[in-house]
DNA sequence: CCAAAAGTGTTCCGTCTACACCCATGG
DNA sequence: CCATGGGTGTAGACGGAACACTTTTGG
């Protein structure tokens, strides 16, 4: 391979991922204490850096599954951060993304081994360099994602109930939300099936389990949550 | 310095600008041919290197400055694009930034100079590597921007007439409006100000001269386009 | 039998949309 | 005097917000 840009200074590049979740009714984000230099002990997004035979969104999934041992997540990048002493040590430019996942999904002995926890994403204490505000960008943009189009799903099991559903709008929006004007928005939705299944984990009644039909669903559809 | 991170391969950072312009009541790019290898002939948005001692949006001011001689321009980050093979030469990660600006700002020759042209948004043509791919998705951006915070006004002279900045908003959107009702929108908004000047130069009547108000626009303010 | 969550419609109000005519002036 | 773009208000449709009671059942 010819090298054509010889005099321009290259830098390493890492990519960052803020992994949602859902728990408890909040919204929460697995975070750990760096276990290497710099910034050994200090809270921190797991990250990884990125190889030379691979893109950057092969980079971030490799580095979710390494964490998360998960493969086919919902991913999205947040954008490129880059000043200049961001990185104590020598320069380096970070790629952050953020992910949803289903925090069932995510094996607690797998969670402990990492040294990584669900922190509430309004709870969140001061982290390594910039990591704050890569969260702040992400939690916009998956916001945004959320009303705009069916990815809240990808944070809850395949089957959930209505009330799970609107908890989970609700934390996002942080706000409350009429549960009437809820449940007709998702009744107009008709790739949100109701199953035959019945949970009676939450209530003695029991609450119907519903399903999102990815299928069913077309981009032309307007969401609108 | 101390080098911390040695087992990793570095790579070279460029920024690529996609600018954005409004005249003949159509929106436009800045795009040249490129005139080094590889790619020399193509079709390319301006870019540059990014340089050891300058953040990377401090890199895109400076590339964006180089071309247009513009400061204090309105600009974000689009995002970073990392595939493989995106560069033939060797491997350039390459951050994309969109840029807002008042074409009759851009001195004319120094426009020819760097042998760049306003190409119409939807007659882009087929650009070196993922160039295509970012004018996409800051296009998608900026769109999502101009609906939702004042920003057009970037676009435009400080003074201008209701109809520029309707002509403006249709062709972010892609369809005509109606006038009565968007100049009802625009009177309910204090921050849009008429003044007592008229310009003559689009019609035998005159049209009233508006500008932007940024100090009377607060954020808490929800702007809706 | 009662506590606790599930489930279900209607009315009201504000916002958005559709729509047509007069005005001022330069050429 | 007429062609051209500038400027103005109202009525009807639609969508979002507010709101309370009944059902089921495990303990």
């Amino acid at each position: 391979m010819t090298t054509f840009y010889t005099e321009f200074q290259k830098v390493l590049l890492s990519v960052d991922c803020i992994i949602f979740g859902f728990t408890d009714n909040k919204l929460k984000i697995l975070i750990g204490k760096r276990n290497m230099d710099p910034g050994r002990g200090e809270w921190s997004l797991y990250g990884g850096f990125v190889r030379g035979d691979e893109s950057l969104d092969e980079a971030a999934n490799r580095t979710l599954f390494e964490l998360t041992g998960l493969r086919k997540v919902f991913m999205r990048q947040v954008g490129a951060f880059g000043n200049i002493d961001r990185d104590p040590g020598e320069r380096v430019v970070s790629v952050a993304y953020y992910a949803l996942i289903n925090v069932k999904d995510y094996d607690e002995e797998l969670r402990k081994q990492h040294g990584v926890e669900w922190v509430d994403l309004d709870n969140i204490p001061q982290m390594y360099s910039d990591h704050n505000d890569m969260v702040r960008r992400a939690r916009k943009l998956m916001r945004q994602k959320m009303k705009t189009e069916p990815v809240g799903f990808e944070l809850l099991p395949s089957l959930f109930t209505l009330t799970q559903l609107q908890r989970l709008y609700e934390a996002v929006n942080g706000e409350e939300l009429d549960k009437r004007n809820f449940r007709k928005r998702i009744k107009d939705m008709d790739y949100i099936e109701k199953t035959e299944l019945i949970d009676k984990k939450t209530s003695k009644r029991g609450a119907a389990l519903y399903r999102f039909n990815k299928k069913a669903f077309t981009e032309d559809k307007n969401f609108k949550l």
